[in-house]
DNA sequence: TAAACCTGTGTAAGCGCTTACAAACGCGTT
DNA sequence: AACGCGTTTGTAAGCGCTTACACAGGTTTA
């Protein structure tokens, strides 16, 4: 059972074509007579206009690509629902694809969304993304989210996450820990590396006010964590403190903790990363850096739509927005 | 900058756009020679195919549409998670959009959705659902999920919240429990009501094993659960055993308890219904009642793909799945 | 050697819509 | 009565793509 078309519907009123487009679209050059025949008439049809067809004609979809490694989870949830806000108050749609952090996948992702989008919202925290640049349509506007894709783009937002590194350890020194640990999130993923950098940094600024340092390396994962922070537990000298590249390996972390019959902040003050809606409901709560997500995906949509609205999508000097974490202190890193 | 148009591939490859379309498709009848001409041109020209027209041209989308009450938050994230990856599996991109409760945002959102995609997944747990049937397209295949529109949908797939509810009732009263609570979802929500139906029939039953029982009201959210607690425990009775209408009411609910300076379970038990992933992280950790919420959403999309499989769209006897809730005893609920 | 086939290719008609353009009409003016 | 004007309408040309159909060659068959 087709859909009735613009055609059934003009027909059904007995008017042209163009009228009806126009009676439906509420233009004024259309007498009321015509006007109220149309839309009985597509009332009676249960006429709905055909987007599709309409973007083709119009060349303007108001629907916005993202995409993002995966499109569930604590942390992508969050820049879904920020994202989501700012695009209903643009009156803006979503096509959401997760690229499973296979750039193979993203490019397929790419290539369904064109021509079904007018600009692009992409998070590619790879360290090789600059691959993905290749893929991406040169003639779309183009925001990217805590990404290092090159240029070309009209604007970023990106999170200070090397100054996010050094802040854990400063936090955790003044504490009056001294021996810190970092479980790290995946080489490969560029946020995961700066915030190692930040923590060897300010680890190798603090000298002598700090006894021992180590890095474990994890995927971001909460098994991963939980792993981790058994190594740690189990060799010779035991950290008093440890900073995870996020919070989910902190959540895993404080598991492993329990499980050595360990507390935080007491034995091992555990910090974390991120700030996901579950840091608050764990035992004992986590302290974390806080990266206001859901704004990573609000302001993110907010420049994309800037963008568009943008003449002829004219650069206008692409802007770039730099987010910084924030210390939030809850239980488990609070000693003092 | 626009994107190069099929045309342009065309004429710089020197062959007829039919040409270029079918060796841009990969169809076989095009000699090896055009084909590498086209390829090389199109690489050329970074020309990336119009999905939207090609859609048109197809009357194919690929796309399936994804209407939830919101798209964020431990429940939502979870369908979406279902969803794509059996999206994924079956080659469909996603359209997601939030209807936030809103029939008339509904209304808008499937306007936007008709004629880019193919078919409709829609969850609208709100007890007037049927207006919503008005607003959708008759001509699209549609699943819904854990909704009660109306029919002309080609499957369904929802949870048996009744059995659910008494389910609680019982393994609170294998606990030893006497004094049994409720705090139910909004009104509003057809789930909360058949779980709550479930409490209230199991609890008649359950005649004089009981020695009390009440119900108060919550809207779904972890503050309401809160409130309702404490409204719960300045009452001149107080129950031994809680049961809430979703998990994140439990969560609130314990956060009471400790406010109050009690212990789940020891003083009373707690019990949620859902398991999102943040139940195993509560302390104490939340027995709940598990939907494979992740289910929900892969068995519905494989249900529309099933649909949409169908050569002119047959109904072939709609399909309807109902989900039983599994009980998973965690710390909050045992008592013995 | 003509009829019967393949194979590749181009032409053109859509898909459902918007929108420039021109035609048609009713007016008030001179 | 001829003119200009503003309003309403229809015609038709796209938007970028697919695909039925026709057609030109080169092979086979009888």
């Amino acid at each position: 059972m087709r859909g009735a078309t613009l055609k059934d519907v003009a027909k059904e009123a007995d008017v042209s074509i163009a009228s009806a487009s126009r009676a439906i679209n509420g233009l004024d050059n259309v007498a009321e007579g015509v006007r109220t025949r149309v839309l009985e008439a597509a009332a009676r049809l249960h006429y709905i206009p055909h987007g599709g067809a309409r973007a083709l004609a119009m060349n303007r979809t108001n629907t916005i690509g993202l995409l993002l490694p995966d499109i569930h989870g604590e942390f992508f949830s969050e820049i879904i629902r920020g994202v989501d806000v700012a695009a209903r108050a643009h009156g803006l749609h979503l096509l959401v694809s997760g690229s499973h952090g296979d750039i193979r996948e993203a490019g397929v992702a790419v290539m369904a969304m064109s021509g079904r989008v007018d600009g692009l919202l992409v998070m590619s925290p790879f360290v090789d993304s600059q691959d993905m640049g290749a893929v991406l349509p040169v003639s779309l506007p183009l925001v990217t989210i805590a990404s290092r894709i090159g240029d070309g783009a009209s604007g970023s937002i990106t999170v200070d996450n090397f100054a996010g590194g050094r802040m854990a350890v400063d936090h955790l020194i003044s504490q009056g820990c001294t021996r810190l640990a970092h479980i790290s999130g995946p080489a490969t993923n560029h946020e995961a590396r700066e915030r190692q950098r930040g923590f060897e940094t300010a680890v190798a600024e603090a000298g002598a006010k700090l006894a021992w340092s180590a890095v474990e390396t994890g995927d971001f994962g909460e098994d991963s964590g939980f792993e981790a922070m058994r190594r740690l537990l189990a060799a010779d000298v035991r950290p008093d403190a440890v900073f995870t590249g996020n919070d989910m390996m902190a959540v895993g972390a404080l598991f492993a903790l329990k499980e050595a019959g360990l507390k935080a902040p007491d034995d091992v003050a555990v910090l974390g990363f991120d700030d996901v809606p579950i840091a608050r409901f764990v035992q004992p709560a986590l302290s974390t850096l806080k990266v206001g997500v859901y704004e990573l995906g609000r302001q993110g949509l907010d420049l994309l739509a800037k963008a568009l609205a943008q003449p002829n999508g004219a650069p206008s000097a692409a802007q770039r927005i730099i987010i910084s974490p924030e210390l939030v202190i809850r239980e488990s890193s609070k000693k003092v």
